[in-house]
DNA sequence: TCCCATCCATACCGTCAGGGTATGGCGTGA
DNA sequence: TCACGCCATACCCTGACGGTATGGATGGGA
């Protein structure tokens, strides 16, 4: 479908493998570590990708390395290029198992009932595969399911949704967490402007897998510097509020489910709603795949919110999805940026 | 931003290369020809592959090569990869140039005006970059932006738009081309089964770059079997068309640039529309191509049709794109089917 | 100012994967 | 039955990739 095959500059995709390592590490010597292989070599692999590719990628300048123009673009290629050959063993292999099925990932603890709703859902139509239920840590289910680990993947507001296509599921408003003996738990209601400036958790944006994938060294800095604690799911989340080290803001149904002693939740007046959506890999012709994201359509609009006051009217499905169900993205990926 | 890159099962861009030229041509002989190899490291390429991915991949029945289910997975799969890997070498190419150009492709002879304005306009911009024009034959444009040699396309309702974002640019209705000496030139409205079994102008579905890129032989002898002749743009269209070798429904703008003695135009009551649309890559976040999206929008809603009856009123513009547009898809894509 | 630690580049060498040639086995069609 | 087409096996050779040793440059600390 794609053009000329050509010999694309023979790229390869360990040459991307070792780029990506240099241009996140900034530091040929910690990639090569990373990559399991000795400096020198990678040395030379990335070199003689500059001279195939004819352009600079990485300025090497004194004590520095960091990539150029040409190389950033590189480097966001070099992602989709290897998260597509990870994709296409993963997805082979699924494939050619006796029994197919359609592997859905979610963060556990939230949307649990949804969740088994739509798989009971779905596996009580005729003639319809396997289910199976990958339990993912926060911010990990856009690289599953990009990566071909998992077929569709629940993931909420503002989780990196990158390459994948949504449907909204459902709308629930988000509450303050706070340790019990919080100042602010003091109030009953409050907003955004008294939250700012308080510790907040810090959803591991990126995969955990210390021994096969890490950030670059100011990424991994970066998130070290953040005042909050880093947490992998909701029951980590919540103990480091009760422990007093954080505050959060929380779905409501997390709050409704984890009532404790030590944990306060009130309503934020200005805080934005916490929206579930689906989500597969964008452009996604396959058919058990659009099935089941009909069949969690369906079962969300029927879903009633866990029970609490104020919950947005049950959500309507506007025109159901064709093949893969029409790529609509939440209103927040067109605000991204201006 | 994936997961895991582990060693993906070491899947590599040559054994892709290989496994879709078998797959494609049916055939290790006629791959290995393709790929410029022998045949016999061509076999063992295939069955390592299949070792690794611990599937069979390919059925080697007497007489005959036919993929298998997961064999047909990894050949999607396969396509997508190839295509990011020439989309990488591409765009890093184009980056690491002095000036960059935002490279746009079309086909010859649809919309010149429409595009001169759009470049026109985007040029005109403070601080724009350069923009480039590519043309391509029928159906290629797709492929170029996919494989990273065109950043936008300009493409019709029903062409390829795989892996793309689209925003419909204009509408206008479309009119039978007849050769002048046509029985059904002598009436003044047909409909679509009046135009039922004549033998249509075959627009290469696929890029025509013989020398790099063929179709698997059954696709080449479908295209053979198809009655109409193969034409690549729309004077080999309109040249066929003259020839009495086939007839043709095109868009009425060309019908209106191309008025010649030996060609009929003629309405047809039933047929849908021709819409042009804007295509960049799905997912790019480019503010370059963003940009220039939004100024094609724009430039497209104030866009007079070149001057035909009945054409449908300008376009209102629905909410203007983010950074790289909302990706809504033509109707056509949700309707593409069941 | 001098020394040392850090970090990237070069030189050299061994190993193995990938490609070529020759050939065999098998099924099909004339 | 013969001949042809097609895929698999066997064997050899080349070259790329990875490892080790080492050099050169830069920047910080005493």
């Amino acid at each position: 479908m794609g053009g000329t095959d050509g010999l694309d500059g023979a790229l390869d995709v360990r040459d991307l493998r070792y780029f990506r390592a240099v241009a996140e590490e900034r530091n040929f010597t910690r990639a090569a570590e990373r990559l399991g292989i000795a400096q020198p070599p990678l040395s030379r692999a990335v070199r003689q990708l500059e001279r195939r590719l004819g352009a600079r990628l990485l300025d090497r300048s004194t004590r520095q390395v960091t990539p150029t123009a040409a190389g950033l673009v590189l480097l966001e290629e070099a992602v989709r290029v290897l998260d597509a050959v990870s994709a296409a063993a993963h997805r082979t292999r699924r494939a050619a198992r006796a029994t197919p099925a359609v592997v859905v990932t979610a963060k556990p603890g939230v949307a649990t009932d949804l969740l088994r709703r739509m798989t009971r859902a779905y596996a009580a139509q005729p003639d319809a595969g396997r289910v199976e239920i990958l339990v993912s840590g926060y911010g990990e289910q856009g690289g599953m399911v990009r990566d071909g680990r998992a077929d569709v993947a629940l993931l909420g507001t503002g989780e990196d949704d990158h390459g994948l296509d949504l449907e909204p599921l459902t709308t629930e408003p988000r509450v303050a967490a706070l340790p019990a003996g919080h100042a602010l738990a003091a109030r009953s209601v409050l907003s955004c402007r008294d939250l700012a400036g308080l510790p907040f958790p810090h959803c591991p944006v990126l995969p955990p897998h210390a021994d096969d994938y890490w950030w670059g060294r100011d990424a991994r800095e970066e998130a070290a510097a953040q005042p909050g604690p880093v947490v992998r799911d909701s029951s980590q989340l919540l103990e480091a509020v009760a422990l007093g080290q954080a505050v959060a803001l929380v779905p409501a149904s997390l709050a409704e489910r984890n009532r404790r002693d030590d944990i306060a939740y009130r309503p934020v007046r200005d805080a934005g709603p916490y929206t579930l959506a689906i989500a597969w890999p964008s452009g996604s012709r396959s058919p058990v795949i659009a099935r089941f994201v009909r069949t969690a359509i369906e079962v969300a609009s029927h879903h009633e919110p866990p029970s609490h006051a104020a919950g947005p009217p049950p959500r309507v499905v506007d025109p159901p999805p064709g093949v893969a169900g029409p790529p609509v993205r939440l209103a927040e990926a067109s605000a991204r940026q201006g």
